[in-house]
DNA sequence: TACAATAGTAAGCTATACTGACTAATTAAT
DNA sequence: ATTAATTAGTCAGTATAGCTTACTATTGTA
């Protein structure tokens, strides 16, 4: 093995950041692909996590992208999508006239509902393929691996 | 706990596509920044992909599209880019006159052998983090995974 | 009352991928 | 040997998912 094809081997054994991006993107676009087939086909990846972050009496915009994690604006894209389709509703907060609501529809719900059981499939699918035990121990590890990701973003090194 | 509040902690519990996903873009904004500040201001999460799949005697743009599981026509901008920067450089291949060999410059073998180190390092902070065998079993499940997801959707289902 | 902070919107930029349509060159088939 | 099909690569356009900068309107505070 000359130098190059060992440098190149190298780096292909540490290709998790790389491995990680491919799943994401591959997992998003079976689920999509699912959704579309089964009566929900304006709803995106990215919406999901608006959906699931509203609670039961309507939840303002900017809590919304905090929870996501991304800026008010690209979530108020997101609303603004997701109440063309009819998924999500929004009022004005009676206590704040600047601040919204962001509710569910009944048609939100129902997409919420069925989410869970096509998640609840997958997961299913990653038991069979897995086992339990490593599923849950790549879960958390996910997990770990995504807060220390945060912290080191936080102090802004590698 | 009310039937939404169960609805959306089912969500939360199963999410395993958003956490990828966030991590994904964590790490890759962590690269990134420290590239740019070790003196590879101009190389991209992308790049990457293109770069580590070159081999010592030249690869096509065709080729490296299928390694890196893109189209041709999104490697061939990376192909561009690169060379523009000075990673990378073409010639004609001589066995046929419509392609191209892309080979890595002395600029880009550097900066594999600078991405070796860095990866070095991230995965002695996981090992740090995880131990070495939660970071093995992560490493494998991630590779499980990857394999069973190309499958589905080559079956075009879920 | 004036000033600062907050909620949300508008506009525009970037990165990453895709598809469809094309040219030029090669290979295969008649 | 000519025609037809395949292949390599490019061009142009589209979509998604983020971002930043700049703005209005409201609220809270000094």
């Amino acid at each position: 093995m000359n130098p190059h094809e060992a440098l190149v081997e190298h780096i292909r054994q540490n290709n998790i950041a790389g491995h990680l991006h491919r799943l994401s993107r591959l997992l998003g676009s079976l689920s999509e692909h699912r959704w579309a087939k089964d009566g929900y086909p304006d709803v995106r990846n990215g919406h999901v996590q608006l959906l699931r972050n509203v609670d039961p009496d309507g939840t303002r915009n900017t809590v919304l992208a905090q929870r996501a994690h991304i800026t008010k604006q690209t979530m108020g894209r997101l609303v603004k999508e997701l109440t063309h389709f009819g998924y999500v509703a929004v009022t004005p907060d009676p206590t704040d006239n600047r601040a919204q609501r962001v509710l569910l529809t009944a048609r939100g719900t129902a997409f919420l509902t069925y989410l869970a059981a096509t998640l609840a499939d997958l997961t299913q699918a990653f038991t069979n393929l897995l086992g339990e035990d490593r599923l849950a121990d790549f879960s958390q590890t996910l997990r770990d691996l995504l807060a220390f990701a945060e912290t080191r973003q936080q102090q802004h090194g590698l």
